[in-house]
DNA sequence: TTAGTTGTTCTCCATTAGAGAACGATGTTA
DNA sequence: TAACATCGTTCTCTAATGGAGAACAACTAA
């Protein structure tokens, strides 16, 4: 949410799209100010401009607001995520229903690692992100992965400006995040022990589409207990098959599918920062 | 697209986001500032503060703008247009085809009318609408469709405040426009000769889904000369034929598809509100 | 090279977005 | 029924900020 050096307004007029969309059944304008931390007022004028646009629609009778039909044309012309996603889920979801942990399916843009979809945890204590969430390509398994299998630019510039530290144990050093990406290139996924929240560990693989061009990674969430350091050959494996079987159903090439041997990976395992 | 009071610095944004949603392979920041009218500097502004909520990627090396992630976010929150157009676009092919007129599916929202999806007529002379356009309540085929089958707030809300003239043929009195509504309802088709543009007219007869409730409209646009002002008896058959097709496809209750019988139009049909 | 693009970074001032109070409906409680 | 709470909407005012415009760096074409 960095309104870094943007268009204010605009930052809350997207803000409060997201917050009608996000919410399932329809928004009021108090709630809307409360969430977003401006006044009513100024809420009011903006849901004006976005129903103007169609992007939101006010319920006669009932005053509250909800997504309008534009937001729904928009995606059509949006990439084409609707295949991934939907070859995806189940096998996210089998692979929830064996290892108890949470699985997010995300897709990468330049700045960050967007999640497209998940399926949470099973477990008592429930660990998970939310869906439109964004994390930081340095600090999260899924952002490395991007990192190793993405753009090269994307690495270059990521390592020319300074490294939030998100965590104490996020990498900072962009020797060192180098050192990572060749890991993860050399294991074909990548993890991020406490990097993006202090106890929680997350693996991630790249999934390719039929041209063999990146277009996500799926990741399995936990908590350090749950995902160790050195991680569970199994876990692995079970990653690196979910992450196979999403690619092939996309009709990635073989060669992409099948380069990492994952488990085997012998020797050093990865030493926390 | 009336800025009438809303939030300027949204509106641009908005603007820029649909640009560049419609653009089919990504926009650039001076052809997206021509376009809108505004400096580049701001519209450099906004794509980032776009980019930050994730609504926008920018390729790297190629410096085009084009959707992100986010954008096809919204859509699976949006509201189910999908089994709407799904559903009619089959349909509304086969009627181009057989009639050679351009058909328009769209959404009604309280300020306007939303055009969903079109299939362009075959003619010589092509007269179509793009997608994502909007048509006013009044001076539309499609708005008074919503007008007279819609919510009755909406048609007193809109004989409340003056109605624009878009051409001199445009209804600006709203007697007469009640008294088009009425016959509308009777009918259970709309016409709008030349109230949004001269020499174009068209009919426009409404869409219900399997709760009865409207969720759109189905237009035949054309020249004058294909559409005359007392319609051919075949082509008002062929359109509510049409709409009751999508209608049923979509679990329409009966009596919502079989209440017109067009033409005769002998008793009332549906009763206002 | 030169001349034409492009996207990006500045600075500056008129515009305007947002705070806050007040209004009229609507819904709830006593 | 009356008092109260809360909703969406309208209003005014001013400090913040969005947009103009010029200059920048990077690229492409001639």
């Amino acid at each position: 949410m960095g309104a870094a050096d943007g268009v204010k307004a605009a930052d809350v007029c997207l803000s409060i799209l997201e917050l009608v969309a996000f919410q399932a059944e329809g928004a009021g304008v108090t709630q809307i100010a409360d969430r977003i931390g401006i006044a009513k007022s100024a809420v009011f004028k903006h849901l004006q401009t976005l129903a103007d646009h169609g992007f939101v629609t006010q319920e006669p009778g009932n005053a509250r607001y909800r997504l309008g039909p534009k937001a729904w044309l928009l995606a059509r012309h949006a990439p084409d995520l609707n295949d991934v996603a939907a070859n995806a889920m189940p096998l996210m979801l089998a692979a929830r229903n064996e290892l108890g942990l949470a699985v997010v399916l995300s897709s990468p843009t330049p700045q960050s690692v967007f999640v497209v979809a998940t399926v949470p945890s099973n477990q008592p204590i429930e660990i998970g992100i939310r869906p439109g969430g964004q994390l930081a390509l340095h600090a999260s398994a899924q952002g490395k992965v991007y990192l190793a299998f993405g753009p090269a630019e994307v690495l270059e510039r990521v390592c020319a400006e300074p490294l939030a530290a998100i965590t104490p144990r996020t990498v900072t050093d962009p020797g060192q995040l180098r050192r990572d990406v060749a890991e993860i290139r050399r294991l074909g996924y990548a993890m991020a022990p406490e990097e993006s929240l202090l106890g929680i560990n997350a693996i991630a693989a790249p999934i390719y589409d039929y041209r063999g061009a990146l277009v996500g990674s799926i990741g399995l969430i936990g908590s350090v207990q749950h995902i160790p350091v050195p991680p569970d050959p199994a876990l692995i494996a079970r990653l690196l098959g979910l992450t196979k079987a999403v690619s092939t159903a996309l009709g990635a090439p073989p060669d992409k599918t099948n380069g990492c041997r994952g488990v085997v990976a012998s020797g050093q395992s990865r030493k926390p920062t």
